[in-house]
DNA sequence: GCTAAATAGATAGCACGCTATGAAAAAATT
DNA sequence: AATTTTTTCATAGCGTGCTATCTATTTAGC
């Protein structure tokens, strides 16, 4: 269905009018992904070429609030795995975003700390995202947003107790 | 906030408990992408080892409701690239999930088909992404269901908006 | 009819998510 | 004290999203 190419114009008879995909029909699943595409694409945007990028947004913010943290701990806080953690902080600390400090006591671990541009770049993203925000929450009363957002963490509480329990 | 490593153990006057991070307090871009990936892993698991991945998930229910789109229909009603659109449907061949056919009226183009195999895992994946979609939701009576989708819908089509609007 | 524009697709290069593995340091066990 | 286990991090390899660019084929315009 939808299909414009001119190759198969014949059957012209949609019930109703729409461009693209009827979004009504979409899966849970591909209406999630879809709209978090969008946001980090109105995030990025906004955040400009030489800004942070999406994936390292909630880690700045974290440092932003708490300086210092481990790779361990960022991990949790950020819930991203070990692995992803590592090669986002490599990509921040190539662009100048962060530094590492080795600890004296513990060989194995550093802590993360944002640089001054890090941290003027984090304020910046943490002004955007409150606009892609708004925008996307514009037309929303303050009463349904909280009904989203309460709802949105408990679907994101029942998926990490299924997936928990398929270990 | 709420690193637990050991090295820092004197700040436990925390008002109130929780393992990681305060779902609460997150960015709703945020909180999106994190179920996104939830619902994703979800399917990813339930589909199995050799099942249809969460990215061809759409194209093959696309193709499950009308077998022969042509790659650009594909683009449109799925949303997404054209590059990462190639990229995934040379996977799915790969893979053994699709057939092309070259076209004997336009040399560019080729028509997608789903091979019997690969009606067979769209199908199992259709009845997982339901089974996602049950836990994910239960919980929630159905007029809330119904409430979060559209306000979902909305998000999406606001954002879509305002991403055209800047291009 | 021939050149120019539009269209379909492929490819390169990157970000960012994942699992699986390896290496080094610290902690625990014996 | 020596060995084993745990912990912290890095790396390899892959899927899936993006932008930018290239080729090949139509289609349009002159």
């Amino acid at each position: 269905m939808a299909a414009k190419g001119k190759h198969q114009a014949q059957e012209m008879a949609a019930p109703e009018s729409f461009e693209v995909a009827p979004l009504h029909r979409m899966t849970l699943g591909y209406l999630i992904s879809l709209l978090a595409r969008l946001l980090a694409q109105s995030l990025k945007v906004r955040n400009g070429p030489d800004g942070i990028l999406p994936g390292q947004y909630p880690i700045a913010v974290e440092l932003l609030a708490q300086d210092g943290m481990s790779q361990r701990d960022l991990c949790e806080v950020v819930r991203i795995e070990q692995a992803t953690m590592a090669n986002t902080l490599k990509r921040m600390e190539r662009d100048g975003l962060i530094t590492r400090r080795q600890s004296a006591e513990d060989g194995r671990l550093a802590t993360i700390h944002l640089t001054e541009a890090g941290v003027l770049l984090a304020r910046d993203a943490v002004r955007n995202a409150a606009e892609v925000n708004s925008v996307a929450l514009e037309g929303l009363d303050p009463a349904a947003q909280k009904a989203l957002r309460d709802m949105l963490i408990d679907l994101t509480e029942r998926l990490e107790a299924d997936i928990q329990q398929r270990d």
